[in-house]
DNA sequence: AAATTATCCTTTGATATTAAATCATAGTAA
DNA sequence: TTACTATGATTTAATATCAAAGGATAATTT
């Protein structure tokens, strides 16, 4: 079983993988101009397009840990960005909030973001940027192997 | 200016983009098994297959900047995975070098990485391993609009 | 040679990140 | 009710990460 030439092709095409998702991401991070650390947009975008949620649905949305959440959380609120109260059918969530100034700050700063991933995107045709979003989502199904019984 | 279609095209793609490298760069860490951390592995892979290399080329192939690399390297010496030397014609650079802990612990590893990879990439056929390939590399070109003269 | 500029690396201060342990509240079982 | 267990969030300890400032050496200019 010659394995070489299937794996020199995988790893080749995962380094290109990771590489764009980072060029990719580093010239959005270019247009937050200091405003926000990227982590701190993605809690706030997704604040500002699905209203409150708790630490822990944040967390999920952005794939990060729950100790994670914490402290970036922590940061926002003291920036004046967030504000959270306790979920009263049950203390032991947060309900995390846009606070006037947050929401500002991101609706400011949404749309710069999305113009550039869209300007970089334009190098691929609709097509070509919908073959990419396919192949991308086959990779990241659930494992491969099946959890044995 | 109907930015909106491509705009809605152009963030899903991205979307997936970061998830899919995010996906199987998680998986793959699994199999490090807590022996290196992921910008550790990259660093040793790097020296086991380009032999010695100063910091700062480390740093450009691994693509942190120099601050961190000083960190990262410090914690590789302090483990003995890692040994750095003066170089003898410019003493403003440090020549890393594998220890033989470090080539142990590296080339027991990178397989067990690459054949990870390789079962992650084997959702997509060569074909499609070779056309996710050719659309991150062009994804990831020099910036679209030239600098101005 | 002396002064200037450039390069390589480190330091500093801040945020990010995780895993594991802990705390508080909720839910369930006895 | 009293235990036990599960869940949501925080804390802790460690590594990662960057930008910006600083230190040392090299290269260039005058």
């Amino acid at each position: 079983m010659s394995s070489t030439s299937a794996q020199a092709a995988a790893l080749d095409a995962y380094i290109k993988l990771v590489r764009a998702a980072e060029t990719v991401t580093a010239r959005a991070h270019v247009v937050l101009d200091g405003q926000l650390t990227l982590t701190q947009f993605g809690v706030l975008e997704a604040l500002l397009h699905r209203g409150p949620l708790s630490a822990g649905e944040l967390a999920q949305k952005i794939l990060k840990s729950a100790g994670n959440l914490t402290l970036v959380l922590a940061n926002l609120e003291r920036d004046g960005l967030v504000s959270r109260t306790r979920d009263t059918t049950d203390a032991r969530r947060w309900i995390i909030t846009l606070t006037p100034a947050g929401r500002e700050r991101i609706a400011a700063l949404f749309p710069r973001v999305a113009a550039s991933l869209t300007t970089e995107f334009s190098r691929l045709s609709a097509a070509e940027q919908a073959m990419l979003g396919e192949l991308c989502k086959k990779l990241g199904r659930s494992a491969l192997l099946a959890k044995p019984v």
